[in-house]
DNA sequence: GCCGTTTTCGGCCCGACTGTTTTCAGTCG
């Protein structure tokens, strides 16, 4: 059984949890939190850094102390902290802690004063009446209660890009319309264009006096008004995503616009730095002595601690504070970098468009090439193509390119992966199309070694050329396989091909980390649509967002490069193993 | 428990909102 960061991620934050209710140093809890949130948002499984000999306690905000207990979590599964603390604990209480409202202090006094450690006898304890009684707890706590109680299992659940876009849309509407505003802008995760968002934050800047709480509860998708107040209000909509909304003044845009962006660990991180120079970062400005010194944009407020801006998408963390220190940060690919697409289907499998339609349509979308990469006969819920109807449609491409005008049809296929790893046509078939693109569609709850196998195998096969999708996630259908992807990549790199950022919105698979790990690995990415129909090249945006979230460069594209470029590209892997 | 261009000891991000308080603790982001 592999330890991955996030199962390390999760003991850390379960004896953050056990120790804060034990009433241990603050500052102790706020350590194993940090380390938390450094292992889960490394881009390398600890697992993999110990069998290298890495150093853990290189890593920051873990030292020899924390280092030791991951050597122990990886060999274990636990450690002997975790057990000690959990044995002298009661069962579950940690779940209390994450009910909105409860804390460390007041689930101590629950569970002392009244013996409650599950959100059932919570629920009951609040119906009956008993928590007002308590010090620190009144009527209104205790109606609060109950509701999160009521409402804790459904919550916790983070939504997909895309599916937020149309709120964020409304909200923007709705909000410019309102009088006094001068701006609104979305940060948070969204503007870090993470692949889910927990919550929206939206950035209001407004005039002096501009009375907006009421104006903000008004909106007709509010279910629920968490709180209200002239600077900050959090409502919940109708299904269930909940928005923060902070109003500032225009001198302090910037500055709020990197407070409110985030995330959490790259802002905490400036601080460190600005506190390092005497300076203090907050919403409001940067202060020296308690003089303001900058904040009306973001830039100043880098510059006010040496930096260069950052762009959004970086900021996790994750090494781009030191890279912008040294003038290194990358040049992130942009849309219009890209210059065609390498994953699309049309009415010969399951897309909803011919030939023709989806060529003008890509066309219309700036691209100068296009590949048409139907499924192949085993996914035959999708009509794939067997040999003859392959045929057939080469055919077709031929003819159409021959009339065409300003946007090429490259000849491809998504063939399936076997679950043995073998390709779902015959050599001879694959032989004649420009490209060949590999996807696994059955079988995903393979065990990892098998399911790594099979995959590495089907990269061996002489035709192939990129990895659809590698991780096979659907959000809220599916997670992603159990996959050893740094072997993916470097075989990739080994047999010279490629790996697909899907961008539909339900997959965005590759995840952003391992985008950066491939690129770093001198494996190129192709950002691909998965087009079905000729509205779907607007997700091409998605995986650009995805992809500068990996630190890709257009160098690192496999579609930024012209079509000549792309076709030797190709033509050196194809066939040549 | 981590960390060091003040420091190997003594710090550790900081402000808003709520409810129960009569000046503030707890929670959240």
């Amino acid at each position: 059984m592999t330890r991955r960061n996030a199962d390390i991620a999760a003991i850390f934050e379960e004896i953050a949890d056990l120790l804060e209710l034990q009433q241990a140093n603050t500052f102790r809890v706020r350590a194993y939190r940090n380390a938390a949130r450094t292992v889960s948002t490394w881009p390398r499984e600890m697992a993999e850094l110990v069998a290298q000999g890495g150093d853990l306690d290189d890593l920051p905000g873990i030292g020899k102390d924390l280092a030791g207990k991951i050597g122990e979590i990886l060999a274990r599964g636990s450690c002997d902290q975790l057990d000690r603390l959990r044995a002298t604990s009661p069962p579950g209480i940690t779940d209390l802690l994450h009910i909105s409202g409860l804390g460390p202090k007041r689930v101590h006094a629950l569970y002392h004063e009244l013996g409650i450690h599950t959100p059932t006898q919570l629920l009951s304890a609040a119906r009956e009446g008993r928590i007002r009684a308590l010090p620190g707890f009144g009527v209104a706590s205790e109606r609060r209660i109950a509701e999160a109680v009521a409402g804790h299992l459904e919550r916790a659940r983070r939504w997909p890009l895309a599916r937020v876009s149309a709120h964020v849309e409304a909200l923007q509407a709705y909000l410019r319309a309102a009088p006094g505003v001068s701006r609104v802008v979305v940060a948070g995760s969204f503007r870090r264009r993470r692949d889910t968002v927990g919550d929206l934050d939206i950035l209001i800047v407004a005039g002096a006096g501009a009375a907006l709480a009421g104006y903000l509860t008004a909106f007709e998708e509010v279910a629920d008004v968490l709180s209200q107040g002239p600077t900050r209000t959090s409502v919940v909509l109708k299904d269930g995503l909940q928005v923060d909304f902070r109003v500032v003044g225009a001198a302090s845009f910037g500055a709020a616009m990197v407070y409110f962006t985030g995330s959490k660990a790259h802002n905490l991180a400036l601080r460190r730095i600005a506190q390092a120079r005497k300076l203090k970062i907050n919403e409001y400005g940067v202060y020296r002595d308690g003089k303001r010194i900058a904040g009306d944009t973001e830039a100043s407020v880098y510059a006010s601690i040496g930096l260069p801006g950052i762009p959004p998408e970086l900021r996790e963390n994750r090494g781009e504070i030191e890279a912008a220190r040294d003038g290194k940060l990358p040049k992130l690919v942009e849309r219009k970098d890209l210059r065609g697409d390498l994953h699309a289907h049309t009415t010969a499998s399951d897309g909803r468009e011919g030939l023709e339609q989806m060529a003008v349509a890509a066309r219309a979308a700036g691209l100068s090439y296009l590949a048409i990469t139907d499924h192949s006969h085993s996914l035959g819920i999708a009509h794939g193509l067997d040999e003859r109807r392959l045929a057939a449609h080469i055919e077709a491409i031929d003819r159409l390119n021959e009339k065409l005008d300003g946007i090429v049809l490259l000849k491809g296929i998504e063939v399936d992966i076997l679950a043995d790893g073998r390709l779902d046509l015959p050599d001879a078939a694959l032989a004649r199309l420009d490209l060949v693109v590999g996807a696994v569609h059955s079988r995903l709850d393979l065990p990892r070694e098998q399911q790594t196998a099979r995959i590495l195998r089907a990269m061996d096969h002489p035709h192939f050329s990129i990895l659809a999708h590698p991780n096979g996630r659907l959000f809220g259908t599916r997670g992603p396989c159990e996959l050893d992807m740094d072997r993916i990549i470097r075989h990739a790199h080994e047999r010279g091909c490629f790996l697909e950022l899907n961008c539909q919105p339900d997959r965005l698979d590759m995840f952003d980390f391992q985008c950066r790990q491939a690129s770093n690995a001198g494996v190129m990415i192709a950002i691909s649509s998965d087009a079905h129909h000729r509205n779907d090249f607007r997700w091409l945006s998605l995986g650009v967002d995805q992809a500068r979230r990996g630190w890709l460069e257009a160098g690192g594209v496999l579609n930024a490069l012209p079509l000549p470029q792309l076709r030797k590209r190709l033509a050196s892997t194809m066939g040549t193993r």
